[in-house]
DNA sequence: TCTGGGGTCCTAGGACCC
DNA sequence: TCTGGGGTCCTAGGACCC
């Protein structure tokens, strides 16, 4: 299939990395290659799934222990972040070396521009695409989907067609054929509210959508949904972000833990260790924080939190530990098991923002970032929480066993639902106060 | 679909100001 | 004290993504 620019102001490459962790598995461990392998072992999960593995039925979010009754042969791993980050970095670096316009959209995918790229290369675009899709394979032992097209959501259509090691090259010419095939919930950006609504509309496929008049689209939808059908029409209006992310809008840390736990001081010590390595987050960025939302999660899977607004903003976790307790009191009830508790930090600044005049005695911010500098230090070198503020102590003594590799002692049975559903139904704001 | 963990963006509406 | 109109900023909450 070639593909003609001239029909296309400009060439996007959706790159996504197939089955990537268990492939990264496999290409690590060449005993695993041709074999089920699955990840995700230290949450009773199915995290990722090698081919083999998916031709047998076992999809994502799988428990583990469905998964040996279907497949008792497969090699069941945890998953090894530290691994999966390393063929990602290798995965953005060879693509860069056939363009610098590279966004590395998620651990395992990317997007790329190589507009104006077929002169110099003496190459078609299609060439290009699988010129790259056959460096990453070559060089990393993994395989790649990608898609062709002029905007990042027709990339994304392209990229997902014929997985795995798949590729395929939207254009204007060919475009009907593939949306006419796409049930507009598996538009990129497009999800199960907004699906209920095209339904209720009298659209089902991606192409109906696409052809529906500009005017109609401004009426039932809004700005995001207007981008998605200009994207489909060939328009491109998500551009390739390729400055590297260097500020976070907020930062976050949760942790479930099995089994669930009513013991106030055990849940709390959840809770103390989730806004710690939170703040190490922040730190790391040299950040600071001016507002923080706790909540606990029970065995219902509800969650009750609650935030509060800090008088200044703070990278250190003992100032607002206190605070912390205080939230916690509010939220927590006795008789009630909870699974899992969660810290965000948000209103986040660079920490040279912080006006020096607010803190009472400046001799005194500068100890305190001496002493977090090496606190910090010391986690680099030793492994997280080497030290560690006393009160969630009885968190790091439980975690220990919990957190050494392929000893995990009860499987976790989760899915993925996630935060985004999460209701702080109704609850009062409390002030906080740093002190 | 029986339930991780970490994020983002958008919008409506209220607060506040002139 | 009432009234109108307009602007900006902030926040809560929804929806979506990997």
């Amino acid at each position: 299939m070639s593909y003609h620019g001239s029909y296309l102001p400009n060439a996007l490459l959706h790159i996504d990395a197939d089955a990537f962790f268990a492939s990264c598995e496999q290409a690590v461990n060449p005993a695993y290659r041709g074999k089920p392998v699955i990840t995700g072992a230290e949450r009773g999960i199915v995290a990722a799934a090698s081919y083999e593995a998916k031709k047998l039925g076992i999809k994502r979010g799988v428990s583990l222990r469905d998964v040996r009754k279907i497949c008792p042969d497969a090699i069941i791993l945890p998953s090894n972040y530290e691994t999966y980050s390393l063929f990602s970095k290798r995965m953005f670096d060879i693509i860069r070396r056939t363009t610098s316009a590279v966004e590395e959209y998620s651990i395992d995918e990317a997007f790329a521009d190589i507009t104006g790229l077929r002169r110099p290369m003496k190459m078609s675009y299609s060439d290009i695409a699988k010129h790259i899709q056959t460096n990453i394979h070559n060089d990393l032992g993994i395989t790649v989907s990608v898609g062709l097209a002029s905007t990042k959501v027709l990339g994304k259509v392209a990229a997902n067609w014929n997985k795995p090691n798949g590729f395929a090259a939207i254009t204007s010419q060919n475009k009907e054929q593939y949306l006419a095939k796409l049930d507009v919930e598996e538009i990129w950006g497009i999800g199960r509210q907004t699906a209920k609504h095209l339904y209720r509309l009298g659209i089902t496929t991606a192409l109906q959508f696409a052809q529906r008049p500009e005017n109609w689209v401004k009426n039932n939808f809004t700005k995001p949904h207007q981008e998605i059908w200009q994207e489909l029409n060939g328009h491109s209006v998500y551009k390739i972000e390729t400055a590297e992310k260097e500020s976070y809008a907020s930062i976050s840390k949760t942790r479930t833990f099995t089994p669930s736990s009513a013991n106030a001081e055990f849940v709390f010590a959840q809770l103390a260790k989730n806004v710690e390595n939170a703040f190490i987050k922040v730190r790391r960025h040299q950040l600071v924080a001016k507002k923080i939302i706790v909540y606990l999660k029970t065995q219902q899977y509800r969650y009750l939190g609650l935030e509060a607004k800090l008088n200044r903003p703070t990278a250190f976790t003992h100032e607002i530990l206190p605070l912390v307790r205080q939230l916690f009191k509010q939220l927590f009830v006795t008789n009630t098991q909870y699974r899992a508790t969660g810290a965000v930090l948000c209103g986040l600044q660079t920490d040279e923002s912080i006006q020096m005049s607010l803190f009472e005695n400046p001799l005194e911010l500068d100890k305190l970032k001496k002493v977090y500098s090496s606190i910090d230090k010391l986690s680099n070198k030793y492994g997280k929480h080497t030290i560690f503020l006393g009160s969630s102590m009885p968190a790091h003594t439980v975690s220990q066993h919990q957190n050494f590799r392929g000893s995990v002692p009860i499987a976790k049975q989760l899915r993925s639902k996630a935060l985004n559903q999460r209701k702080f139904m109704n609850l009062p704001v409390l002030l906080g106060s740093v002190k």
